[in-house]
DNA sequence: CAGTAAAACGAACGTTCGTGCTATATACAT
DNA sequence: ATGTATATAGCACGAACGTTCGTTTTACTG
């Protein structure tokens, strides 16, 4: 432990003043950690396979983290950016409001669906792994989660101050009822492979945002149906 | 492989003829192993970490299973016992429809707020550990989670055909919104304690029941509300 | 009560895990 | 181009893993 805090603060100031190589191998180290991690798990993800799979050695590898925990602590961080490039960045091109509601959460369920990770999304299998192990890691992950879920809530809120959602709706109720579609349908399909489930969560979705629009947001939500016309011409 | 196919072989054979002495510890095993997996993952679940717990010797343990594989298996069996034991039997003592769906719902939400396993809702659990590594295990794991959603589509199809529940609605997306809500409670609850999501989800699944309950189904969900005389009272 | 089959044990196996040294090679500033 | 800080490699460690073996203790049958 101490041994670990040492290293890593000497490793924290050097970084500061210094130029870095090895910054580069670490970013290079975490991508494929990330990768690992998602489908083996945050414990699965072993030193050893690691370095097999970067045609490196353990020691030369390990050098660049303090500990395993701060591996997997960085690798977490590491998912975190990419979560954010492929699913909070692109919805947050579009105004706030019903329209970004929307879009985040169907653009998280194609993050899933894309496989992005290969594992599904990052955080619930991390969240369930980590979930009875005090901890750093578990920390920071259920910090992520707690983010994620804030940003749904926050979204709906804005919908219900631009007059496109009815007030009378609890924010943390939706956000909660949404997030649990979106765990499901990732469970539907990481454990069967089924496809399905993203339809069907997304119909579910639309009910709820449907019913709730207000008259100034139910045109808002038309655009959000590339499928629904398809579906409509074909029936 | 083959060895540990011949013992186990003749070990259901001789399991068959003879009685057992054995018979009695591989359950204390099992039961002390379904919790010890249910908090720290079936691979969490080691041989020596069991026969620590069970003052006993690592090779006697072993004994009792061919393998570590079988030893997940029969853990994960042993948990489908109590699952059943626990949600679906106190589920079916009430007449089958509505009223048993909600049942259903309800019971489980408890059953993984009573603790019931260390890790809430074993099966879940367990799914996110295995749904990325093929075997026996996750194929088994894969079975039980789907017969669980059959019981709630089948007795949603019930409660339609018994005229209590709108026929319009498709059972399959009902029971998988259902799911996902209870997935949702439970990883809200693991992650971060937080018991309103149990709430929360009672909420959403009785708010779709009254939605699509027909003329007679509608009385019938009077019944299934402690909670909420309370709540007016107190409001 | 004797005999025998089943059950538990103790010790060891070959691996792999995370981690710690020490030495060498690489990259960068002057 | 050279010197120095940094990055990587090599090797070894103690512990824990699943698994096997031969032996000893326990429990049941005749």
């Amino acid at each position: 432990m101490t041994k670990a805090q040492l290293r890593k603060a000497a490793k924290a100031v050097a970084a500061k003043g210094r130029k870095a190589q090895g910054e580069r191998t670490r970013k290079a180290i975490l991508e494929t950690a990330v990768h690992i991690a998602s489908a083996e798990g945050l414990e699965g993800l072993t030193i050893g396979r690691l370095a097999l799979e970067l045609s490196m050695s353990k020691s030369g590898l390990f050098a660049h983290f303090g500990s395993k925990e701060d591996l997997q602590v960085a690798t977490v961080e590491t998912a975190r950016a990419i979560f954010i490039n492929e699913v909070i960045r692109p919805a947050f091109e579009t105004a706030q409001g019903l329209h970004r509601l929307w879009k985040l959460c169907d653009i998280w369920l194609g993050y899933v669906q894309s496989g992005v990770f290969r594992g599904g999304c990052f955080f619930a299998a991390a969240a369930a792994e980590f979930d009875g192990r005090p901890g750093p890691v578990r920390d920071r992950i259920a910090d992520i989660m707690k983010e994620w879920l804030s940003t749904l809530r926050n979204t709906i809120v804005e919908a219900q101050n631009a007059g496109q959602l009815a007030k009378e709706i609890d924010p943390t109720q939706l956000a909660f009822e949404f997030n649990s579609l979106e765990l499901g349908a990732n469970w539907a399909f990481q454990l069967y492979g089924d496809k399905g489930a993203f339809t069907r969560a997304r119909d579910a979705i639309r009910e709820r945002l449907s019913r709730y629009a207000t008259a100034t947001g139910a045109p808002l939500l038309n655009l959000a149906r590339p499928k629904s016309t398809q579906a409509r011409a074909q029936s």
